[in-house]
DNA sequence: GTGAAAGCGCTAACAG
DNA sequence: CTGTTAGCGCTTTCAC
């Protein structure tokens, strides 16, 4: 069975919600009283605003320690109209949650700078749309949170016009380059990274570099394409194919079958995130193409097995626990009637492993490979 | 710059905190007048108790929903004296939670059982025993959360204890095959698993199978390492060399080496997960040992990839999202007072993939293998 | 069946 | 600088 809210346990059948016996629970008043000082001292004190004597003030913080009292979070939220307390909607399949190494560590910054700011962070988990669109609604309509964070923004996304509807305020996670993010993103340089995969790859001789997108209408697929494509664009080289993944493995494997059944098979491709790429270079070996011999894989994201199949990934790294607490710090910021401060978060990283290496001899069109000395890690 | 709680906004500097003008939010006592009834009525209405005739009924709800009211929850948790929050402590560095494909699962699972049960779910992620023991605190002393969820046990936790001094209702959330595990437990067996793994090698011929562990104190790693050591000797075999391990892709490339190193290699390897796991196959194949003509391996978790590298890794695989949800129902029933009732979840699932195989000809010490037809997935 | 009134524990005007 | 007082919005007895 489970642990009753009572820890000695006389058997007896479901019953006992709150402590047992006499013992209330400690107030803001006990405090006032044995402090000899009123209640608004003691709330004076605790909430760091002038007004109250030295001398008041050290008998008051004795009293509470002594008294084990803190200010009770929904005492305060009531009488604040604020709840104290930021909101995560995350729209996705429960079981596929685990398929993003993102949310982990956005959930853990963002966590972390909420609770530095003393703000509780509430979650919420939903499979789709209508679920999601109700979730922010009951947030705001119960004041469960002061603010949410928006993510996994979509093109023409539909929240930012209901949260202010509903006077919510929020900040939107997202990649910094997008040309025509909406006021308030706060994001790293997702774009960097990708370039800087492209002109590793053809640096290396590569000619014909496909790409493998994320989801289609995701911000980030988006930004992840172009800045592919304008890369391209900019060394002189014609975009090669770009096939329509969903970020899982499944569509990794199957959109790397898609690109080595063509007639010109490209020798390198950048994968939207590693899972795909992994799958990819799975894929790929099943077949008998040889990475990175006869084909370079470049993913992004950087999880925590890159560094350890075979080859090793070449990939793209983000400070996502950082840009989490950068959007706590924002939202709060938000939320308190304050400018938030402009962060500069670290641009993406471009990490050269194992998966990547110069274009096959027989397949090199023309030319000597630029020049090219990435930093990786 | 970050969207403000306005979303026409004038310019004028960090100011508004709430709606402007004269919105007002509409309370229970709005209703209350447009349905020509008391807000007792309409209290009661939201709370499914008798004692409203329909009619009343009919306009409470009617007024609710043309006035798009629903109850404040920061107001109802005070005067409830019930937070109608759940609380989850994860304690582990935030650059290391994407390490564990477990965290994510769970947490979709305990939210949409909190959901379902009308709690949100208020998360929190602190590096250290001491941040753990005042997250708790907080948790308990601010009314923040109606209990907790106790995650990652240790051998002799003092945890429960602590939550227990603090009238902190909480469920233990671990395997459920520990031998002395506290009463209040829900977990799933994971030792079935493990044992179905070394029961498949067995019968593959592998006689020396050995064991890559977790972090040492911790319950999985004991419950995981247990059932590994009893299985063989259930099977007649001696346990082979155990080397500990902490989960991460680096140990699992050490804990290789360092069997492989020895004089009696074993044929068979079983990993406690399945980052350690495919780290470990890298380090076989960095060293010309082939997965799994010259060795098998068996992780823990099935985590996304686990079809995708290669080989494919044979693995465990639990329901997680279905753990967290019961859970989370039977924390709220503990929460609320109520018995909870007794889940049946679903035991681990042993996958067979590519990576085990028989053993080599030439190191199959004796005998033929048993019989031993896996069911896979 | 319905409504008035007293809290829940804290904050924040406003007098003293 | 300190104390008194009126809420915050909802729940819940308890008379009517």
């Amino acid at each position: 069975m489970v642990s009753p809210a009572r820890p000695v346990s006389d058997g007896a059948g479901p019953a006992p919600l709150r402590r047992p016996g006499r013992e209330r629970k400690v107030t803001i008043g006990d405090v006032a009283a044995r402090a000899n000082v009123s209640k608004s001292a003691v709330s004076f004190v605790f909430n760091g605003r002038p007004g109250v004597g030295e001398a008041a003030r050290e008998r008051i913080l004795a009293a509470a320690r002594e008294l084990d009292w803190r200010p009770d979070a929904r005492a305060r939220a009531l009488s604040r109209s604020r709840a104290q307390a930021l909101g995560l909607v995350i729209r996705r399949a429960p079981e596929l949650l685990s398929n993003d190494p993102f949310f982990p560590q956005f959930v853990a910054g963002v966590e972390s700078g909420s609770s530095d700011g003393g703000y509780a962070l509430v979650l919420q988990v939903v499979p789709d749309r209508a679920a999601e669109k109700r979730a922010y609604e009951r947030f705001a309509h119960e004041s469960r949170v002061d603010g949410v964070f928006l993510t996994d923004m979509r093109l023409d996304d539909e929240r930012v016009g209901e949260l202010d509807r509903l006077w919510l305020p929020h900040v939107v996670v997202g990649p910094a380059a997008a040309s025509d993010e909406p006021a308030g993103t706060i994001g790293l340089d997702d774009a960097a990274g990708v370039r800087r995969a492209v002109r590793h790859l053809s640096a290396l001789g590569h000619r014909r570099i496909a790409h493998v997108a994320g989801v289609p209408g995701y911000v980030h697929s988006e930004v992840r394409r172009q800045a592919w494509e304008q890369e391209l664009v900019a060394l002189g080289l014609a975009p090669g194919p770009v096939v329509e993944g969903d970020f899982t493995g499944a569509a990794g494997a199957r959109a790397t079958h898609e690109l080595l059944d063509r007639s010109d098979p490209p020798t390198a491709i950048v994968f939207a995130n590693d899972l795909m790429a992994i799958a990819g270079m799975s894929a790929a070996a099943d077949r008998g193409v040889r990475v990175p011999s006869d084909l370079s894989v470049v993913g992004y994201d950087d999880i925590p097995l890159a560094p350890y199949v075979q080859p090793s990934l070449t990939t793209v790294r983000q400070d996502v626990v950082e840009w989490g607490r950068a959007c706590a710090l924002a939202l709060i910021a938000t939320v308190e009637g304050r400018e938030p401060d402009r962060v500069a978060l670290p641009a993406a990283e471009f990490v050269v492993r194992g998966s990547t290496g110069p274009v096959p001899a027989d397949r090199a069109p023309l030319g000597r490979p630029a020049d090219d000395q990435p930093t990786g890690r």
